[in-house]
DNA sequence: ACGCGATTATTCGTATGCGAACAAATTTAG
DNA sequence: CTAAATTTGTTCGCATACGAATAATCGCGT
């Protein structure tokens, strides 16, 4: 009796909703848009802030070594690159040892852009994790690094 | 001595590595690149995946609602089912109530690239997760689910 | 020394992803 | 009932993403 009630309208039972992919999808979504909410003034996109965290933590690195870094493929990061040496943050000069390098390094607005939005950062964070508790967010994160390669 | 050599070594207090939003983008990525392994021959993304997989679940809708169901911008979605429809896999009608709208519907090429997709879709979710137990899965798809808004 | 495979950066093509501005149509408020 | 607000789809511009192809260079083995 109730089988058949269940047969007849089951629905698919591949539900989009409760998908890893999907789900991963949203919550990236989700965290960019806050991101852009705490950055978005200081004109400067996730992957570009990456760039010059990493860069001011190592001081000099080539293009590729960046991008393997903060996990940027290389045609990608051609364009970073070039919206960031175009607006001033960062240098490019090409590597005396190795001239199919070009050493990156951080130009003093590009320096000072980084310090501002590291101090957005912990609250970007803040709000990504809110819906968590403090011991969730420490499991979650835990078993999101297992799942990031 | 080892001491001295910590404090004048001491690292960035911000380690990107340890970032929700970097860990988040990480898995997104590893995840896209299961699904193209396990689909990409049928020539299908993500997206359009979960707009076919949508489409055929509900039979009729328009752009808008379908974009909201799947959490994508109209912007995008415009993309989305432009190529779609290019490649006769979803059917484009003005709505008769409302003549702003389109209504949407799967063509049969598109429920058949649609069912064919569903078969490699638990293959991806299975090796997505692979690297946690089964307790780790679900206890992490259940925080996930929280943080996709 | 030389030659061949690997690495580096670039370019092209395709596909998201989204803010902003728009025109057309619909709904709602007064 | 009409003017204002909202919704729908489109277009533009900018920014990831990444496979594939290419040219220049490097390094390693013989």
């Amino acid at each position: 009796m109730a089988e058949i009630q269940q047969l007849a309208d089951d629905g698919p039972d591949y539900v989009l909703e409760k998908q890893v992919g999907h789900l991963l999808r949203r919550a990236h979504q989700r965290h960019s848009a806050i991101f852009q909410d705490q950055i978005g003034g200081s004109q400067v996109t996730p992957l570009q802030f990456a760039a010059l965290i990493k860069l001011a933590d190592l001081g000099e690195v080539s293009q590729n070594q960046l991008g393997r870094l903060i996990a940027m493929d290389a045609a990608t990061m051609q364009g970073v690159i070039k919206r960031l040496a175009a607006r001033g943050l960062i240098h490019r000069r090409p590597d005396p040892d190795d001239r199919r390098r070009l050493i990156l390094s951080l130009a003093p607005d590009g320096r000072r852009l980084a310090d501002g939005a590291l101090a957005a950062a912990a609250e970007i964070t803040r709000l990504t994790l809110s819906p968590l508790s403090a011991d969730e967010q420490r499991a979650f994160l835990s078993l999101l690094e297992r799942l990031a390669e």
